[in-house]
DNA sequence: TTATTATTGTAACAATCGGTACAAAAATAA
DNA sequence: TTATTTTTGTACCGATTGTTACAATAATAA
């Protein structure tokens, strides 16, 4: 009684990881319903009768964003090592997505919040959740560093970890506006140091 | 022999500069020529008369608020006043310019750079020029400072400059996308305990 | 005045927008 | 098989997209 109908002859999440590709390359205004389907090879009956329309494809989308990127981003912040390598590790990744992807496109969660925010409040809900999650990550990080004595005490978990989110998130929109390796590497370095010292 | 022909009756850089408005606030991709029209009063054909395209509008609007930006921005850094106070000055003009504005927007540059950067090559030139030109004031700044020592010395200005910028700048971005004022007086405590010390 | 030149508003352009209607197709339950 | 239910592709919807055509308007140069 329960699975009588046509089964639909594609899978949920990876029409999704398709569609993210998609959002994530031309921007929410920046593609269409035509692009969406051409790129996930669904007609509009299906797009339409899975996903209810465009914005809420879209935040299945930035939802399934959000959950794949802070399981990587907590894995590379909680991983073995030292609380230096971990932290260096984690800029290092944004580097390399920011630079050595196929098509450089930054991070999604930040074009969201950019365009979308304002004009809907489910997409600043995300934002905001992921912003949160990855910051307590980041402080129980800078707790233990505090508490090995790896960071020369003085300053507070929270702060280190304010800045070290507000760092990272202007790394990666410098990175994907200006594309300057240079630039890349000075914002590592004075970030480090401001965190470890010179 | 030179100023013959119906003159406009409209000041170029004042529709400019209602232009900018729109854009600030719906984007590039989420404004229409339309919305350009209404808002700034003019016809279809004195806006494409004067400006050619939405693109060449784009162009003169990102380069007028780069003008004006870093003309407001070096006047905070260049103020007189110990470093420390004006380092604190810019990040409080950028946490009003994102909280208490009538509808807040974030910084245009910004989002210029996210969403026609890499679309429009001109957009990304006028992005690093204001980048690079923010950034070699700051590092002007952070040379006073660790040559008075108001910032005990150890780390190259280069270092400190490239911290602030990219602090400054996910500051922004953070600001915008959350509106979270709790969030945005930790990595402003973050950020000047960064440079120096708690 | 008259000729010239630029600006103005309006109408229209083909193309595309997000979304819907609907019949054909394909599966299961009976 | 037959009845039921869901998916699928296609055709189509009115609205809007960026842009152009053009005649009317309004100024100056002669």
């Amino acid at each position: 009684m329960n699975k009588r109908g046509r089964p639909r002859d594609f899978d949920y999440t990876s029409i999704v990881d398709v569609a993210m590709k998609t959002f994530w390359s031309k921007g929410y205004n920046g593609c269409s319903t035509h692009d969406l389907c051409s790129d996930t090879g669904l007609g509009k009956g299906s797009l339409y009768n899975t996903f209810g329309s465009k914005q809420d494809l879209y935040l299945a989308v930035v939802e399934h964003y959000h959950e794949t990127g802070i399981r990587e981003q907590r894995a590379l912040l909680e991983s073995p090592g030292s609380v230096k390598e971990r932290l260096h590790n984690f800029l290092a990744w944004a580097l390399v997505e920011d630079f050595e992807s196929t098509n450089p496109k930054g991070c999604l969660l930040i074009n969201a919040g950019l365009e979308r925010a304002k004009d809907d409040p489910k997409i600043e809900e995300i934002v905001s959740r992921h912003v949160e999650l990855l910051k307590q990550t980041m402080e129980t990080v800078m707790e233990e560093g505090l508490r090995t004595g790896e960071i020369s005490k003085k300053r507070s978990a929270v702060d280190l970890a304010s800045l070290f989110l507000s760092s990272y998130y202007g790394f990666r929109v410098l990175n994907t506006s200006t594309q300057n390796r240079t630039l890349a590497e000075q914002i590592m370095n004075g970030t480090m140091e401001s965190i470890f010292g010179a």
